[in-house]
DNA sequence: TTCAGTGCAAAAACTTTGCAGGAGG
DNA sequence: CCTCCTGCAAAGTTTTTGCACTGAA
């Protein structure tokens, strides 16, 4: 874990200083605290849990930063839909897609490598130079709590 | 285009009656609003020229109007990473996703028959009742004014 | 008659911006 | 030493909510 937090570091390190943006310790804490999550988080989120923990880094720092992590393939920027933006660290992860479920909110990983071929070839086909997508499946998961709540709504 | 409207008021007429929502010419004319906008569209978008059209329909019926609008399937429901939802007219239409150039903002649309079967393959083996896809592939479009822009941001 | 739906304005949730001061290169 | 980055607060954008009133069933 240790050893993964010294090469991300490492890698955030190098894509600063292609792109020649400075490089600060803010810049690494958030880093820090963005791989530290558990699954997805948003922009906000992490400011308020690094708030919390006593960290002086700025709301405008941290939206800041996230977008620079995004861009260096640190983290994976997500939208469910919510009309807001999530992260999710994609350090030494395999890229995956998710299924959304509608009505508990839950999300469950999954890859398919035909769909990086259908990008390949619609963007072929239609003259694009692809950078990266997004596919949701939205629908309703049989997780136990979630067939509870659907009841629950049907019954009132 | 006059026949399109009025089946599309019966079947929005039909939905409101099952689902036990009341009728009221408000919604119908976010219905109207909604067809006649070309491409997609947002919902204070929608709000902002029914005003200018000196409609009395006040922001939160639009809002959710295109809820209901969505729920009975004559719009789309889509977000493209703006964190804002947008919605796309639906009625009578072929599915298909999207294409989104992160340059000039264009939207190309596609339609490719292998994704659905992905969306049911996948939900099977998870154990999840698929109810909607969101697919969308982010790059560089060849449009020419695209390119300029291009241009533009790499000299500057 | 009843209560879901409406208009309006205020609040909420998330993100961006402006500015003055501070530190990286 | 220059200017990019930072913290802070204010403003911006989109969506939701509270409340009193109205009109559909």
């Amino acid at each position: 874990m240790n050893i993964d937090l010294n090469a991300a570091h490492e890698e955030f390190r190098r894509y600063l200083k292609k792109e020649k943006h400075r490089i600060t310790p803010e810049r690494f804490e958030v880093l820090d605290y963005a791989l530290e999550f558990e699954g997805h988080f948003g922009a906000d989120e992490l400011f308020l849990k690094m708030k919390n923990n006593n960290s002086n880094v700025s709301r405008a720092t941290v939206y800041n930063t996230l977008e620079l992590l995004a861009a260096c393939d640190l983290l994976a920027k997500r939208n469910f839909g919510e009309n807001k933006t999530r992260y999710e660290a994609k350090y030494g992860r395999k890229s995956h897609d998710h299924l959304i479920c509608t009505n508990c909110g839950s999300i469950k990983e999954f890859s398919e490598p035909a769909i990086e071929k259908i990008v390949k070839e619609i963007s072929e086909k239609l003259g694009f130079e692809p950078t990266g997508h997004s596919f949701n499946i939205f629908g309703k998961c049989t997780n136990s709590n979630c067939k509870m709540r659907q009841n629950e709504q049907n019954n009132s």
